[in-house]
DNA sequence: TACAACATGCATACCGGTCGGTATGCTGAT
DNA sequence: ATCAGCATACCGACCGGTATGCATGTTGTA
């Protein structure tokens, strides 16, 4: 067993766990239970618990949020298709119990943004690279005439992820697919209501 | 110095910890030492940190809401109006700080929703007053013709809750009052989409 | 009206349990 | 012989909750 997949096992227990139970409220004790590992192997990896969260942060949620909806935004040809191809996709995809639990980045943003200065700080990074890749697409569109020109493609971007972060969070508290269904088809009716009139 | 008030100042300094901290990390020491009681009078009072917890939901933050804007609303002969104007003061009154801590219903949503069945439900009857108060808004904005007849009052009104509270968790994490005002403002515009074609 | 009996409204002291973190020890590879 | 890679044992701090004590009314009874 190598150190590096040691540390993954942890990295991933964390992340399920942070997810689960909230950061503050997340228990070392729980994450070294469920991987068979104990502390010395965490503590040999990680020098503290908030460097664990801010790790699950750079390394799991962005790095998932990056492949599957960033990248592919930024090399889109057509970045509006995308987007709202991508909002179908989760539309369809996700079950009730995705909600159950919320989304793991709007989750920490909630927690810890107004507690902790580097967990503000590194999950700002994440919302704000959401931000600019969205903007971008619709500057994009702007420049195919698929957007209208009077609209400012920086607040329509910032009120898409917000929006989109509030939907997740109203799936919640209902724990239901099709709270999330509703509310996400609203907001790509926001999307194409910033098209020229036909 | 009555029962009633003792009650009282329990129940605002408990709102004011669960504010701060959430409801997990808030403390009854911490909230008994802003007070000047003790734990004798707490649990004279409530029975558990669940049941001042649960209080805080109902006779704090529901009340707040329902004087704020549910009753208003229910009460206008031009409820579109009130609405848009509602959101209107709140973009121009709330300063900085006021996002430091974000909004309390959505904070205790995200956090206890997933992991408390009570408190789900207690938040969950908040949320859906909120959106039936817009839903009807919404409807009588289309009896009045102010509203496309083709709008599903119904989806619009919870997008429209979930946004608001995206806006405010945006705000949150930004700490930045004009976050929130550029949010709210684009949050304006989905509802005047909602009108018919001049 | 007088006094006992009792309940209300707290304060104080204490409990077991869990937390994040540390100091130390062992083990195998280099 | 050294050091990375872990395991084990232990620590003080804090947590929510409880048991008990003690005033101050409030009520029942003669």
């Amino acid at each position: 067993m190598t150190p590096d997949l040691t540390r993954e096992k942890i990295l991933q227990a964390a992340a399920a766990e942070i997810h689960r139970q909230g950061f503050q409220a997340a228990s070392i004790a729980h994450i070294l239970a469920s991987t068979g590992l104990t502390k010395g192997a965490l503590y040999h990896h990680f020098p503290s618990k908030q460097a664990l969260g801010l790790a699950v942060v750079d390394e799991v949620i962005r790095k998932g949020l990056e492949e599957r909806l960033l990248n592919p935004l930024r090399e889109a040809n057509e970045p509006l298709d995308t987007l709202l191809a991508y909002m179908d996709n989760r539309i369809r995809e996700l079950t009730d119990d995705a909600f159950e639990l919320g989304c793991p980045l709007n989750n920490l943003v909630q927690e810890m943004s107004p507690i902790d200065e580097a967990f503000k700080t590194h999950l700002d990074h994440i919302l704000h690279a959401w931000q600019v890749v969205i903007e971008q697409a619709l500057n994009k569109g702007q420049t195919q005439n698929r957007i209208r020109q009077d609209v400012d493609c920086k607040a329509a971007a910032l009120f898409i992820v917000s929006a989109w972060e509030g939907c997740w969070g109203m799936a919640k508290n209902r724990q239901s697919a099709q709270t999330f269904r509703s509310c996400m088809a609203q907001l790509s009716q926001f999307v194409l209501s910033l098209a020229p009139a036909a």
